[in-house]
DNA sequence: ATCTTTGCAAACTTTTTGCACCAAT
DNA sequence: ATTGGTGCAAAAAGTTTGCAAAGAT
């Protein structure tokens, strides 16, 4: 799946739940799309500006908001105070190095066997998308 | 161990390593070991201010801290914002509900098999006592 | 006497909100 | 013509910092 039909694809998504698409809102897909990895709401504003000046920071908020009420996006909090948006699409978890700062994605099903650990014992449904997993990477050991 | 052997032995830590006795650090320990569980910087400063009206937020900030570099002391981010923070002796695992924000605390081993195999493949050492994982717990299923 | 710790006020960072205006349908 | 989206400014929430005064050793 290219760029530009991810892009056309989340426009798709917006305009049936009734939204708009807005400048700004294409703007920011693409630039979300574009931007392979994990991205600030900081690092998004400053790509968005470069092609589009006039886009505010809290238009960036409000649309990875409404990005995540569809459930194309999800934020996830890496570290002390910001959280980083990235597309949904394949679902992954991140573990963080404590030191470099470094994000490994790593797929899902790792967390499979502790999840049902987890839920058998504690009756606890585990949903581990959303928070990060700190740690020491190879390098920095 | 009592809590004031408790108590006891985090000054005697704080004394070794060239720290002060003050009022303010009694008071905070003695409602960080008193509180039996997770405690944000606020809800310490409630506590604290209940015997001493004087002990000011940020007090608590960098006695935490200090505590921190110590060792006695780990915070969690739970959610979005705001840090909970708890004493070292027992380190577990936090699951925290992300209806009811209800804090189910699990037995750091239940990670062992997670840790062993991201270890394995990706070389990466997990630190998990700091994070949280969200999801959701028995009662809001 | 020294040097850490404290209180206070103010800055800071990240995110949210209120409101009038603009623009997509 | 609607009504949802946007920009701006300002608030909020949580934490940190600078500095002079207080307090522990």
């Amino acid at each position: 799946m290219s760029d530009a039909e991810r892009l056309d694809g989340i426009l798709a998504m917006l305009r049936e739940r009734g939204g708009r698409l807005t400048t700004a809102r294409r703007a920011i897909i693409t630039a979300l799309v574009g931007s392979r990895s994990h991205v600030t709401a900081d690092e998004l504003s400053a790509t968005v500006r470069a092609a589009h000046p006039d886009v505010h920071l809290t238009t960036i908020y409000r649309c990875l908001d409404t990005l995540e009420e569809i459930g194309v996006v999800d934020h996830v909090h890496l570290g002390h105070g910001r959280a980083v948006y990235h597309l949904n699409d394949e679902i992954h978890q991140h573990l963080v190095c404590e030191r470099c700062q470094a994000v490994v994605e790593v797929p899902d099903s790792l967390f499979d066997d502790l999840a049902a650990r987890v839920k058998g014992r504690y009756g606890f449904t585990i949903r581990p998308h959303h928070f990060a997993v700190l740690g020491r990477c190879a390098a920095c050991q």
